[in-house]
DNA sequence: TATTACACGA
């Protein structure tokens, strides 16, 4: 097996794209006489090597030339052909297996009906079950765990019960899977009480949750908002052995990110951090921006410093979300000062960095400085857009820079054939509130002999 | 030697 495994590995580092191993094996075979077991192995091969389509391909040939594959080989196949969601081929497989004399076994069966109940109604599935036991198989704890998910995720939870009450009289008692899809059902349906009742009864039953099935109960309290409890079935998990993953510790976050508990959230991280839990950087950044949307740049930034130290390096979103934040809090001098970190980072700022520096700017009376960093960003490659210029304009009409406010005016229609109404219409109004009718109509011809001088410029893409 | 499970809002 580990042999023929590195023989593939060989042919696909030979020739990646018609590495026929079948057809070698054939030719050879012509004069060494294999055990036809090969085949088998061969289609057992391709799948671990993640190579379905030439495992299914193998199979294909082999029935061709005569060999019949063996059941396990066709399931491990049939796996591979679910993972990639080609049910067809799984359909083709199966036909195949009957019309060559395979039997299906219980892994067979319960692969298809998984397939079955993913893309049919569940009274197709039951029609195929039928015939299934016909031909004497017996549904084991698989098929109804199957039937059981597929029931709960169909919010159908009174059939999906009535499955769980019938195991126990067939004698296929129900597992974790059994009780984690029940539970899973419950939450769904707004039920957590009662699927932590029947966590309870599970562990009363003999057995030990494990991190699925805490992770199922953790979300289902997180949704509810009830994070009290969702924090002690964690300390509970982590008191029992049982280690959270990254879902449990990003349920929980969110969870209280939801609330907008974001201190009781990073407390939570703390201690995590302290039983030796690895966080991901994805939670600490769902953190850091929702501390900003909190209008919390500050605490954002310390935290965003603190897990810099573990070698956590915030792209250019994360960066904007502090930066908007810093603007939107009014904190200028700090957002200039992150720009500047951005940029000595090797970070560069784009629009949306300008664009909230410069809106932030104006909107404090300081369209000069906004101007300033216009430019910055024009030197950097970064064109303005629209809303940059009605900030400048907006800004220097407040501010009642009027020359200012029509030379820059120009010059986004000069520069970046930025035409926009709204700000030639502030600077209009600013004018006729303060100047008198020939002055206006100065300034409406001087705008108009602009636009046609653009007009008949040639178009610079 | 193999089969079934937890959430994001695309």
């Amino acid at each position: 097996m580990n042999l023929l495994c590195e023989l593939i590995e060989m042919v696909k580092v030979v020739s990646p794209d018609d590495g026929d191993v079948f057809g070698s094996l054939v030719l050879c075979g012509e004069d060494c006489n294999w055990d036809p077991v090969v085949f088998d192995m061969l289609i057992k091969a391709y799948v671990k090597a993640n190579m379905i389509e030439q495992g299914f391909g193998t199979f294909r040939r082999s029935v061709e030339v005569g060999f019949v594959p063996s059941v396990v080989a066709c399931n491990y196949l049939l796996n591979g052909l679910v993972k990639l969601r080609c049910v067809d081929r799984c359909w083709e497989v199966y036909e195949e297996m009957g019309r060559i004399g395979i039997h299906p076994n219980a892994y067979t069966f319960n692969m298809l009906i998984n397939v079955l109940c993913k893309d049919q109604d569940v009274d197709k599935v039951n029609e195929f079950i039928e015939k299934m036991e016909e031909e004497g198989f017996d549904p084991d704890v698989v098929t109804y765990n199957t039937l059981i998910n597929s029931y709960c995720r169909k919010g159908r939870l009174g059939d999906a019960f009535y499955l769980y009450k019938i195991m126990y009289r067939r004698g296929a008692l129900p597992d974790l899977f059994s009780y984690t899809a029940l539970m899973n059902g419950l939450c769904k349906e707004g039920k957590v009480r009662e699927a932590h009742q029947l966590f309870h009864r599970m562990v009363h039953r003999g057995l030990s949750p494990d991190t699925m099935s805490y992770n199922t109960l953790i979300c289902g309290y997180c949704k509810e908002g009830k994070m009290k409890e969702s924090r002690s079935l964690l300390y509970e998990m982590i008191g029992n052995g049982v280690r959270p993953d990254s879902f449990t510790c990003r349920v929980v976050v969110e969870g209280y990110g939801k609330e907008s508990k974001l201190l009781s959230a990073l407390n939570l991280l703390s201690e995590l951090e302290r039983f030796e839990i690895p966080i991901s950087p994805d939670i600490y950044e769902y953190l850091v921006v929702k501390l900003c949307e909190e209008n919390r740049p500050f605490a954002a930034k310390s935290l965003l410093e603190r897990i810099s130290q573990y070698g956590y390096v915030p792209d250019i979103d994360v960066y904007n979300e502090l930066l908007l934040s810093l603007c939107k809090c009014n904190y200028v001098a700090e957002a200039l000062a992150l720009k500047a970190e951005m940029v000595n980072k090797n970070i560069k700022p784009n629009i949306v960095t300008y664009r909230a520096l410069i809106d932030c700017l104006c909107k404090i009376d300081k369209s000069m400085e906004g101007e300033y960093v216009m430019k910055e960003m024009v030197k950097f490659g970064v064109p303005p857009d629209t809303a940059i210029c009605k900030a400048l304009i907006n800004g220097y009409c407040k501010e009642m820079d009027i020359n200012r406010a029509e030379s820059l005016l120009g010059f986004f229609a000069r520069e970046f054939q930025i035409f926009d109404t709204e700000s030639y219409n502030a600077l209009v109004k600013v004018l006729s509130e303060n100047a008198d009718v020939a002055t206006l109509m100065e300034l409406q011809d001087r705008m108009q002999k602009e636009l046609e001088l653009q007009r008949k410029m040639p178009c610079v893409p």
